[in-house]
DNA sequence: CTGTTAGCGCGTTCAC
DNA sequence: GTGAACGCGCTAACAG
């Protein structure tokens, strides 16, 4: 592998000449320059990012800590994230926590070792206290997930806004009897949304059953056990929010098999506007989350904190969240 | 940051006794090493892996080529090599191609800088004899592709199987008119199981025509744009062999909306196993590939290279796939 | 068993 | 405009 001293010696210069070329510094005569760059070309040189990064304490990558992978939010969130990282010159390392507080902690140490110079937390384990310290070895921005007493940069969804939308409309064509179910793993972003839940129950002075509560539903077997438990109750919910597609499909496939008709005797709102919600029938009204929008902007924060060096800042951007109504909450006409 | 030197100081021996106590090589006194131990807790002294890797020549990361993320097929592979990634200690950078020759080629330049010990390709884009000089400064090894000329490890799923059982089934239900309908970035993938299609055809003394045949297909849109193509032919086949679940499941949905009954008037067969599978009515009779295992042995493979330095050697690991009957081929009772 | 020394490949003062 | 020399942090001979 050529080195930086076979470029010198086979142009004749010196090594610092070379790299002042590679770096496009100035004051370099243009004979040396493409003297340089043939020397270069010739010996197919590329200089060496480990020895690079040893001496300017950078090393062009970024890791993006999530739960899991096979999750199409997440799934989403890591495809634009790495189109930004992309853009940005910047290598994009995934991290599944598997939401372990043992594995966060083991890519966290990603920054002390310098094998990163920041981190994108999608997700967080550990109480913030015992991720705090690891802000004096490199910069952590929160994606999706937020802390009250971090200070570091957020960027994030309304996700009350989307809570209290999906509930409004529900609440708006007539349901007063509804059923809140949604994953625990989203800490922060699961109680937002029941903030807004319960606000919009709130203001049409609805008072929340506890019985009509359902936590850790992830998945479309999930959404299917929960509609066998609800077919149990005796006074059952007319309509019910969920925190994601999955869980919505599972109860309405659910639904269909013990001849309980969506919408007409159970409404269903999704979460994440995902592909499934236009193939499943009746299709699912869902929550729309920009996320192209959110990882753009998480990334190019990253930048500026790797940057200017300034790591503990809290710093606050929020994206609307926008409902889409399809035919798990509205009858409509048949298309042909 | 405390460096080896702080540490040594602390402990008042010298640097290469601290590096020797951190790579755990015998020959060091149980004294020193604790004091050693001791001087780098105190000093929360981790090793700076761009120094480490300057000097060692390895980086412990391996970069995943793909062609995006939010494709299920893909989402499950990164997942599961990312499991496998860190079970060696190994970091994985994600790379998504987006099916441009250059970008493969920026992303192979990560072995040439020596960001990554070795490359995984799931997918190809450019001729072999433009990736293969990168052999010279890294081993490659290909997952879930395969070129005949490349003398480099494949692991693979036997596509030309998986396609000749799809048909192979339908044939067996008695179909004779069968469509076929793949996308074309599987490249080889695609090729092979044309292949195993053509086969089964063959066996059963029937000829392919080429009315059938739909290139490029690989969303739901896609499958409804089929579809609609469909009925505008005047002989139309009764079956229809998809590249993915997500094109059938297109099929299925827009076929029950314009009054075509499956499996009764077009049995439709997927492939890869996802989730909408079960969840599309009728549920959809597709190809389960054992991604876990491929995405394992891929990794073990490419630490067996990384070690060996041996990195041109072809040998082939292929896995077989498995046909999951489901309604959308065969009508079956309904469920309570 | 332990310390001294010499680079790994690069960027950057600081002289010329 | 250009080059010599130092050091980023670490590991591996080599010599004791």
């Amino acid at each position: 592998m050529a080195t930086i001293e076979d470029v010198a010696k086979l142009a004749g210069l010196s090594r610092t000449t070379v790299s002042r070329v590679i770096n496009n510094h100035p004051y370099v005569s243009e004979k040396k320059r493409s003297l340089v760059m043939n020397a270069m070309s010739e010996l197919g040189y590329v200089p060496n990012s480990s020895a690079r990064s040893l001496r300017s304490q950078k090393t062009e990558m970024v890791a993006l800590l999530i739960p899991r992978v096979m999750n199409p939010f997440f799934s989403e969130l890591i495809e634009r994230m790495e189109m930004a990282a992309a853009e940005n010159g910047y290598q994009l390392i995934i991290c599944q926590t598997k939401y372990s507080k043992k594995k966060e902690l083991d890519y966290l140490n990603l920054l002390k070792t310098k094998q990163v110079d920041g981190i994108i937390l999608s997700s967080i384990q550990n109480d913030w206290n015992v991720i705090e310290p690891f802000l004096e070895f490199g910069p952590i921005v929160l994606c999706n997930e937020f802390e009250e007493d971090a200070h570091v940069p957020s960027v994030r969804l309304d996700q009350t806004y989307g809570g209290y939308i999906s509930t409004k409309h529900l609440l708006d064509l007539g349901h007063r009897k509804i059923a809140y179910c949604t994953g625990g793993y989203k800490s922060n972003v699961a109680k937002s949304r029941e903030i807004g839940f319960l606000k919009a129950l709130e203001e049409f002075e609805v008072s929340f059953q506890e019985e009509f509560s359902f936590r850790n539903a992830f998945t479309i077997e999930d959404g299917r056990e929960i509609l066998r438990e609800i077919i149990t109750l005796k006074d059952r919910p007319t309509a019910i929010f969920t925190g994601g597609d999955e869980v919505a499909a599972g109860i309405i496939t659910e639904a269909k098999r013990h001849g309980i008709k969506v919408p007409e005797d159970l409404a269903v709102v999704g979460f994440d506007n995902q592909a499934i919600t236009e193939l499943v029938e009746p299709s699912i009204t869902t929550v729309y989350q920009p996320i192209e929008e959110m990882a753009r902007k998480t990334f190019q924060i990253m930048m500026e904190k790797v940057n200017s060096k300034r790591y503990r800042q809290k710093e606050i951007v929020e994206y609307d969240l926008e409902l889409i109504v399809r035919e798990s909450t509205v009858k409509q006409g048949v298309l042909i």
